[in-house]
DNA sequence: CTTAGTATG
DNA sequence: CATATTAAG
């Protein structure tokens, strides 16, 4: 069994001072993919930087208290790569030093933890979002078939900051012109999952689901109310996305407590 | 009696959050004089901005979330005035909207809350602490002569932000190139006090002591060590100097809960 | 509403 | 070390 978790922790700094410490401590998973770090190495103590029992790798953000992603599994990684520019794909360079992608090769499969950026219509961050997916459709492409020639898996787990579909978040109607929800947005994840031929693993087991939701807004009631979007996924090739046996989404990891927006993904794979 | 209380509430916000709105409460204090509001009045809630039983008067600086003195009195105020300009000093005008002085006429005594700025040495800070010095001298000149006239007392509580003498803060040998303790800026507070002939009225009742200090920095155990500063005077008129029985810190309104870093300076003037 | 940056104190 | 701002989400 491989069980890796995807969660964005909304600073990492906060997030261990509310429960995440706690948190990864008592999971099973094989791997944790983090986003939103939002902290240099340094500014994290040794307990969350390189925690007992697991290798971990940060790739922070060149801008200070932005994005930031990290990986941590409790095998050695054969290979990690921050980034994904070098591989031929136009525009990819300018995303390398932006704390948005990080990617691991363990024994048979590559894991990643990728945060795209969220965005906001009518301004130059939703323009950086457009710029990051138009890069990242192709990288993804050369991933798979580079995987395939090696006899790898892969699997893109992270906060992707769309919802696909109507299912993928209570309030449809209300935000189809929300960054996050627009039909170019979500014609651009159906191009990965149709085009590239990812599946979106936690969707493949759930097929009938409201959800399950992964990110609640702090503004509001929303987490109360389960005013949800499921934006954090695991993006998956076709072989390791059949040997998914088990998906959730661990809300109550952020009840009570709630030390992030956002909840934990996990998927348990069958060897 | 008249009771006058001043304190530096370091952000009126956060401090009501903490227990300011219990102490004033509490208080038997006919005047309060308040400093370093750092809020205009619309952020308070309606519960600190005009309490039940007080008149105020909120002068908050133009920058936001900086600076800003209040003044909340028992009795309706004769007359209020925000700022020093319009007396003939020159330069006084600067600090008119600058958050920094407010008074107001009761019955035969004139009250004024000042926050004068902190300065730091070798900055621009510290050259708008002097040419607030070099105005406000004279004002306080003018003010007494035009109080005199009219058969009133004068006392300007406040923030000054300068230890007069070595028994003023407990690490004054430390502290003789820092803000605050200038010989420059003590020699000014002695011509306030010389020249101009105002009296620092909790020294007069309190000749010997160490202290007693109203300020102690947040950083490391200054609080805890009492390693303070008496920078927060009651600077009256010798008439009303005269009539001063009875003058403290209330170092214990903020042990404990602390909402602020200042304490409160409470003076008892007879009628 | 929350995190984190930065400026001020 | 604490209170504010602002930008981001």
């Amino acid at each position: 069994m491989l069980t890796v978790t995807s969660v964005n922790v909304n600073g990492l700094r906060a997030a261990a001072k509310k429960g995440f410490v706690a948190w990864l401590a008592g999971t099973d998973a094989d791997v944790v993919c983090l986003q939103e770090v939002r902290a240099e190495p340094g500014q994290l103590t040794a307990e969350v930087r390189d925690p007992e029992g697991w290798h971990t790798v940060h790739a922070p953000a060149a801008a200070k208290g932005r994005a930031g992603v990290s990986l941590y599994s409790r095998q050695a990684p054969e290979r990690t790569q921050i980034g994904f520019g070098g591989f031929g794909v136009p525009g990819a360079e300018e995303f390398d030093a932006s704390g948005r992608y990080v990617e691991i090769d363990l024994p048979g499969v590559t894991v990643a933890s990728l945060y795209l950026p969220s965005g906001e219509v009518g301004t130059e961050r939703q323009d950086e979002k457009e710029r990051f997916m138009a890069a990242f459709l192709p990288y993804l492409q050369g991933l798979k078939a580079r995987a395939a020639a090696d006899g790898r898996e892969v699997v893109v787990c992270g906060d992707w900051n769309i919802a696909h579909q109507e299912a993928d978040l209570k309030n449809w109607k209300a935000n189809q012109k929300s960054s996050g929800f627009l039909p170019e947005e979500r014609a651009w994840l159906t191009r990965v999952f149709d085009e590239a031929a990812y599946v979106d693993v936690v969707r493949q087991l759930h097929p009938d689901a409201a959800g399950p939701y992964s990110w609640w807004s702090y503004r509001g009631r929303a987490f109360d109310n389960d005013a949800g979007w499921r934006i954090d996924y695991q993006v998956a090739t076709p072989g390791l996305a059949g040997r998914a046996v088990k998906a959730w989404v661990e809300r109550a990891a952020t009840h009570g407590e709630r030390w992030s927006d956002h909840a934990p993904v996990t998927v348990v794979y069958e060897r």
